[in-house]
DNA sequence: TTAATAGTTCAAAAAGCTTTGAACTATGTA
DNA sequence: TACATAGTTCAAAGCTTTTTGAACTATTAA
C-alpha cells in the first residue's frame, strides 16, 4: 500500500494539474492551435493576470503536460502529447 | 471563456476525483478485482478510517467513476468504467 | 542609456480539501 | 429486546491551493 501510493505521485501530480478550470481552458487553447505560443498570449485569451499565468504554467509544467521554448523575452508553450497519452488514454495500462 | 469554463466543470470534478493518492489506490483496488465489493473491505485495505473512506468514496461516486448498490447494511461498490473511458481515454475528443 | 515589455518571485490573504472523533441512522443477529 | 456491525454526518482543526499586488530579472527597442 505504502508502495504503491508513492508510484501514484506522479499521476496525482498529472491530475492535480487537470484539475483547474483555468488550467483546462488553457490546454483547449493550446489544443485548437496546435502551434507554439506566448504564455501572455495565452493569459490575456484567458482573463487572468500575469501573475496568475505564471503560477498556472508552472504547474503544467512541472506535471510535463507542456513544453517550453523561450524565445527572446517570450516564453513560448505547446502541449506535450505523450504526457496525455501515457496518463489518459493509456490510463489503465499505466494503472 | 466563460461559456468554456462551465463546460468544464464536469471534467474538473473527474479529475479531482483523480487527483488523490487514497482515492488513485482505491481505483487500482477495484480494477483488480473487477467485481463488486463492500467499502469497508476497501477501507480497510487501504489503512483508512472509515470517516475517511466514506469521505472518499462520496467524492468517487459523485464524479461517476464508481456506482454503488446498497445490499443489506453494507455498500458495495465497482467501478464505472464508461467515466473512465469518457474523461480519459477519449480525452481529447471530449475536450 | 532609458524606457518598455515578458515573465518570475514573494508574502499575505482567501478559498478549498482532508482528517479527526463523537454522535448518529440503518440493518442484521442473539 | 438488546447488541453488534456498516456506513454517514457534523464541526473543528490542519493542510494545500489559488489569487493578489508589489518588487524583481531579463530582454528588446528608441
Amino acid at each position: 500500500m505504502v508502495n504503491q501510493l508513492q508510484k501514484n505521485d506522479a499521476s496525482v501530480q498529472i491530475f492535480k494539474a487537470l484539475a483547474d478550470p483555468i488550467r483546462l481552458a488553457i490546454i483547449q487553447y493550446l489544443n485548437q492551435l496546435d502551434h507554439e505560443v506566448a504564455c501572455g498570449e495565452v493569459g490575456r485569451a484567458m482573463h487572468i493576470s500575469k501573475t496568475s499565468g505564471s503560477y498556472h504554467f508552472k504547474i503544467l509544467q512541472e506535471a510535463g503536460l507542456i513544453s517550453v521554448n523561450k524565445v527572446g523575452r517570450e516564453k513560448n508553450v505547446r502541449l506535450d502529447r505523450s504526457t496525455f497519452d501515457h496518463y489518459l488514454t493509456h490510463f489503465w495500462q499505466n494503472l
